[in-house]
Parts: C-alpha cells; sequence; structure tokens
DNA sequence: TATGCACTTTCCATCCGCTA
DNA sequence: TAGCGGATGGAAAGTGCATA
C-alpha cells in the first residue's frame, strides 16, 4: 500500500494500512518515504493534487513529536488540538504510546494513556456516552512502541497497535469511575480529584504546576488543577499484558530480556557486526556523533547499542562487569 | 525480622504547536 | 499572544521480594 493509500471511512482499511505501513519501521523510514513523496497530506493524495505546501519542521525537542509525526508521515494528518478525532469520517483517535520491558522481562505501560482534556464547565457530567471525550474517543488506535530513554525518537519502531474501543466487560467499571469522578465536580470538589480515583479511566493533572495553571468550577468557589481524561497506567498494563501483546510474544521478549546464555561480550559484539563495513567516520555521521570529539568511541558505541551516558552503573553492566572504555571499533568500524 | 533494592503508581512540572 | 491540548520527564511514595 503507498502512502495514505487508505480508506478514511474505514476502520478496517485504516488498520490494514497501519499493519502494513507502519509496524516494525521506524520514522526516519517514513520521513524518507513521505519526503519523496509528492502529496504531503490525505486530502491532497485523495483529490490527485500533488501537494505544494512545504513541510514545517517540528523541533526535536517537541514533547509530542512522535504522535505528531506519525499522524503526518503515515497518515497525512496535520497536528491539531480538535476536540474531533483525528480521521473524524471512521472516529478514530490515533494515539501513541510507550510501552517499556522490565528487568524481569515483563511488559509494563511507560505511562497513563491521556485521552482528552476534562473543561468541568463544559463536559457532560451525568451520561458518559454524551461526553467530549465518548465523541472524540470512541475508538481509540494505539500504536505501541519501546520506551527507551536515550534513544534518538526518530529510530523508535512501533511494533504492536490495536484498536481499543473500550471493551464491553471493562465498561461498568468504567462507567463506575466516570460516576465518582462527575460527582465530586457536581458536589464543587473538583479541586480535590485525584488519580486514585478511578480504577481503570481517571483524570491526571494538566498545565503548569503550583497555582499558575488553575481554573474554576462550575459547583465550587474553589479553583481547580486543570484535569485530562485518562487510562491508568496500571489498565494500560493490564490491556498489554492480556490484550496487545499475546502469551507467546511475551514469552520471547522474557527470554530475550533475560537471556544469559551468550557471554555480554558476545552480544554486544554481534551488534556492532551489523555495522561491518562502515567506517567509523560513517558511523559517527549516521549515529550524530562529533568525529573529532574526544572519546567519540564511547559515545559511538554507548548510541550504538542504544545505550544511556551513565552506562558504567546500569545493571547490565554492573552484572557483566564491563567498562564500556574497553570496547573499541576499529578504522573499518569492526569491534577490536 | 530488618534491610535494601527493584518495580509500580501517583503526582507534579514543563515544553511545543495550534487556534482564537 | 494567551490559552488550550497533547505529550514527556522525573521525583516521591508505596509495595513486594530477596537476602543476610
Amino acid at each position: 500500500m503507498g502512502l495514505f493509500d487508505y480508506d478514511n471511512s474505514s476502520i478496517d482499511s485504516i488498520l490494514k494500512y497501519t499493519a502494513e505501513n507502519l509496524v516494525g519501521r521506524s520514522l526516519y523510514d517514513l520521513l524518507e518515504e513521505y519526503q519523496n513523496s509528492e502529496y504531503k497530506t490525505y486530502e491532497d493524495k485523495k483529490k490527485g493534487t500533488p501537494s505544494t505546501i512545504t513541510r514545517k519542521e517540528i523541533s526535536k525537542l517537541s514533547k509530542g513529536i512522535y504522535g505528531n509525526l506519525v499522524e503526518e508521515l503515515l497518515y497525512g494528518i496535520n497536528p491539531n488540538n480538535s476536540p474531533d478525532p483525528d480521521i473524524p469520517a471512521a472516529r478514530v483517535e490515533i494515539k501513541t504510546t510507550p510501552y517499556r520491558v522490565n528487568a524481569n522481562g515483563t511488559i509494563s505501560a511507560k505511562e497513563r494513556l491521556v485521552l482528552s482534556m476534562f473543561n468541568f464547565h463544559e463536559e457532560n457530567l451525568d451520561d458518559f456516552y454524551q461526553t467530549h471525550l465518548w465523541h472524540k474517543c470512541q475508538n481509540i488506535l494505539l500504536l505501541f512502541y519501546k520506551y527507551q530513554k536515550t534513544r534518538d525518537i526518530l529510530n523508535n519502531i512501533t511494533d504492536k497497535f490495536f484498536l481499543f474501543d473500550w471493551p464491553e466487560e471493562d465498561m461498568p467499571t468504567i462507567l463506575e469511575d466516570y460516576k465518582r469522578i462527575t460527582q465530586k465536580v457536581l458536589e464543587g470538589r473538583a479541586h480535590e480529584l485525584s488519580e486514585s480515583d478511578g480504577m481503570y479511566l481517571s483524570t491526571c493533572r494538566k498545565g503548569a504546576g503550583k497555582d499558575k495553571d488553575r481554573t474554576t468550577q462550575p459547583y465550587g468557589p474553589e479553583l481547580a488543577n486543570r484535569r485530562a481524561w485518562s487510562l491508568k497506567s496500571s489498565y494500560m498494563t493490564t490491556l498489554l499484558r492480556t490484550k496487545v501483546f499475546s502469551q507467546e510474544e511475551q514469552e520471547s521478549i522474557a527470554r530475550a530480556a533475560q537471556d544469559t546464555s551468550k557471554p555480554f561480550t558476545q552480544i554486544i559484539e554481534e551488534k556492532l557486526l551489523q555495522y561491518r563495513g562502515q567506517s567509523e567516520k560513517e558511523l559517527c555521521k549516521k549515529f550524530d556523533v562529533n568525529f573529532n570529539a574526544k572519546g567519540r568511541n564511547s559515545t559511538l558505541v554507548r548510541k550504538i547499542l542504544g545505550l544511556s551516558s551513565d552506562i558504567d552503573s546500569t545493571a547490565e553492566f554492573k552484572k557483566a562487569n564491563m567498562n564500556i572504555r574497553a570496547i573499541r571499533v576499529d578504522k573499518n568500524g569492526l569491534p577490536k
């Protein structure tokens, strides 16, 4: 399937397109395809009119860069903060969210999933199915990527996707959570809301901290922190473990995380050998390392291994009793 | 049983881009 | 330009488990 080659009114088409065009690919791959395409938006592709707009660079420092880039590069949607779903015709909201692999090999959600802002004045406080939240997030296309602290985010690969359409068996709990939360607002206690109000559905704080970003509430005089609807990280973790990743996949991930069958040096050597034939200079360029800088070798090795700069203190290296400085890449990019 | 460590959860803070 | 929405990063506290 080519870029933007999906039917934006069909959930099945969107899922098929996602499976074929996103899973297993990095944002660098997507960016390359996007740059080579004459169409820059879904609308232009449908009209058959090559785009004339120049793509606006999104800062690498932007916190929402991953989600914004996926929407822009893969689905041809310009980043926005509309209260409507990202793909209105199919009522699909796209959310990217990280998961992490724990030291014991289990999978957890890195974070709660923030759904949409909770406007105390405008939100429907009686009927969940009449809320802005439901309007926007009825169908959520969850795109999961593995969280890696220091890795260049453009190298992240989306490895799983899941259409979250509010599982029937979870709805009684979610509706109870909704009641508990809205009851507080109806009683003028929006300022007392907490993430622990719900089992699955909750509200998390938004905006600046301290007293800098408080808002009024409809039934009480006290200013309350701005809040957003969210699915709790514990619920997201359960979702990952029961519905997103199969038992087999989890066992495989756990085995890989706990694989002690190979000496650590061998694992490292195998990683470095992927870059056989590339010079150190080429590798420095590829991994954005200053070729002329002191200590470039260790920086390069760290980047190749996708490990943090405080690597010498990480559990893996402690376990292996190794020091990164002992690893060298020669002028041909081979481990020595 | 006390202690330390790893993991999990909760909360706070901040940033960036878009819109009115 | 202020406010809003979407997102990430990190600190602190709670919990469970292994070990001495």
